[in-house]
DNA sequence: TGATTTTTGTATCGACCGCTAGGAAATGCG
DNA sequence: CGCATTTCCTAGCGGTCGATACAAAAATCA
């Protein structure tokens, strides 16, 4: 508690001398530690040892450090989505329109997903099913079920566009995307590779009706 | 180990007279509430205690009926294959094509993974991530590798047929299939309605191709 | 240097995990 | 009725879970 209070003022007022004994390990480092263990194995099933082992601190610094196991969880989840999970949001925001911004997430999906530098599929999808804890669970299902509504969103964008037609079911197009996604990530936790889910993500954008109007500007 | 022993003597020569202390629990009714739990929260998350509690019965009882919590894990994904997964079976002995029993599975499980009458999505694909035991976990993850195969092999034997274009991509469509289906049971897990899902089952039947022949039986 | 502050390693805590020993209870057999 | 057999209930096993008390260690401040 009264660490956790030390520790915020300190990154307030950015103070560069701390009274006390230093750390001893960078907390940066610590953290992407415990990113890629809960990724490989879920919350439950990666225990507090586990946890002390794989980033290489006692107990003690790791709640002083991160509070308890739920609070390290969270930011780990946090970072995730900063460090693995922004492609989605790069995508959404960079690409012209709703379809081209949907085929280029599946396709660094399939990237992603496979990439060996890492443990394989998406931690929000994974990390915390069948989980006894319902908060932790509902927090990732909560972080899902706002894709859906981003895409759905992003969707009825285009068809206010004419970028889309007007009869577009805009929920079943954000839904049927979800289901992709997630899909994807499980085939690729079950050993799918790479070409495979590539395979996969043109083939799912094939149902993506033909633009409403010829004059879009990114259709030309 | 003896009394499996026995158990599996009486089975086979069908003993309708036991010598001991007969049982106080119906064993089919037991596995079913067994069913229910594993399907509900997952191997790891059911604990031995959580499950004596729902089947109303002792520990004891449990480990000489049923062994230990791995083996009944494993009775009871086979079970609740027979009683919850068997539709994907039917659908592909009774429907003349490929595309016919994929989208027959599709609208089939978009309904059983939202009946009320029981958890939500498929405990094939749920029941078993994050898993502490490998073998469990790799267990299940077999049986949804099984179904890619099945479907793979229907679908080659649709083009061989001239039901499918001959240069359909098999692997990629069975892969597309299993995330479809997949991804269909987290959706229902994270709260998709039937409706919502059948609309997605919908979708996802526009990517097969057309029968590469027009005197195909099945579609006068 | 001595006082203060923070982190560190050790050594646990109570709770729950899967699992089982041991004896009482309930049946068929003689 | 004994007697053998099987199941049931109580209690508890060793182990691991998440989390912490405690004091030595390492830094700054006066």
């Amino acid at each position: 508690m009264s660490s956790a209070r030390y520790k915020i003022c300190s990154m307030v007022t950015k103070e560069s001398k701390q009274r006390g004994r230093p750390r001893s390990f960078d907390r940066a480092t610590a953290l992407e530690k415990a990113i890629l263990a809960f990724w490989e194995n879920g919350y439950e099933a990666t225990s507090v040892a586990d946890l002390t082992r794989v980033m290489g601190i006692g107990a003690p610094s790791l709640y002083s450090a991160f509070g308890d196991k739920q609070s390290l969880f969270e930011e780990v989840v946090r970072e995730y989505g900063v460090r693995y999970g922004s492609f989605t949001d790069r995508a959404l925001e960079e690409e012209p329109t709703a379809r081209a911004a949907v085929e280029r997430i599946l396709r660094e999906a399939a990237v992603e997903y496979t990439d060996p530098a890492h443990p394989h599929g998406c931690l929000v999808i994974h990390a915390a099913t069948n989980c006894t804890s319902r908060e932790v669970e509902e927090s990732l299902r909560a972080r899902r079920n706002a894709w859906i509504t981003v895409f759905e969103s992003r969707i009825r964008t285009d068809i206010a566009a004419g970028e889309l037609p007007a009869d577009t079911d805009a929920p079943a197009l954000a839904r049927h995307t979800g289901v992709i996604i997630q899909g994807m990530s499980q085939q690729a936790r079950d050993g799918a590779t790479r070409q495979e889910l590539e395979a996969v993500a043109d083939l799912a954008m094939a149902i993506w009706p033909r633009p409403a109007r010829t004059d879009a500007p990114h259709h030309a």
